[in-house]
DNA sequence: CTTACGGCCGTAGCAGGCTACGGAGTCAAG
DNA sequence: CTTGACTCCGTAGCCTGCTACGGCCGTAAG
């Protein structure tokens, strides 16, 4: 399993784009291999399990920053740290969730109220949003 | 109710920044006053309002865009068309709910087995972002 | 009349995550 | 040897919602 890929080749066998790997190299999120005098960077399978890291991480609501963090703790021995950013994001998804809820529940009672109004008295979401 | 603020006292009335109010206006949210020869606009209560209702649009997830179309109806007589714009909204925030709680069941499980995790085996929250 | 506060206006910067551009250099096929 | 595809690199732009800066000028108090 040498290096195999050029950056682009990479970047089709991952489907993360060009510019976004290279923007990852940049903020030390994936490592730049050793440019052969003049030449062309080779990527391996080592570099296309960092990126579906990153994907993965991000997907579950982590940061590009945080991300990072997490990719010190590759070696998957400092489980406690790993637990505690895991935590530590839990608890903004929990609060993110809940203050969604509460504007899903005000958005569909007013919702519902427009439809429903007869049409003859003021539309409740927007005396809603004029109100106090 | 005449015009009596200047925008800095209109920004402190409503607490809402004298950069953010200018903002607004070249954003197309807020109407500038005439300004009198060279001289300082003057704002009444009816710009206050409005920025009232900026602010409660904007609690209920709506963006700045979707905010001038609501201004557009703030007559109230529009009723239909701001219950589609707010069944609209509240659909994206019910997906984004989904989203975020597919997010909030996978974080929790990975966190709570990193907890049991006695420290021999691979950290299960690596792992999960190391999987295919 | 002077000082000082603050409005006016255009422009620039931040955060986060990309995406694009352009000129120079490299590499492989024909 | 030329062509054309691709890489390298720095820099700039996009999106959203602000926030800040700086030079000029109006306005009110002393």
């Amino acid at each position: 399993m040498a290096e195999t890929y050029t950056i682009g080749a990479l970047a089709r066998h991952t489907g993360i784009h060009l510019e976004t790997i290279r923007y990852y190299q940049r903020r030390g999120l994936v490592e730049e291999p050793t440019r052969p005098l003049g030449g062309i960077r080779r990527y391996s399978e080592v570099h296309a399990r960092r990126l579906r890291f990153i994907r993965h991480a991000q997907a579950l609501g982590f940061t590009l920053d945080e991300v990072r963090d997490l990719l010190a703790l590759e070696d998957g021995r400092h489980c406690r740290q790993a637990e505690a950013i895991g935590a530590h994001k839990l608890a903004t998804v929990r609060e993110r969730l809940a203050q969604l809820r509460r504007v899903e529940r005000a958005l569909a009672r007013l919702v519902r109220e427009c439809h429903l109004n007869s049409g003859k008295v003021h539309c409740p979401l927007i005396d809603a949003l004029e109100a106090r």
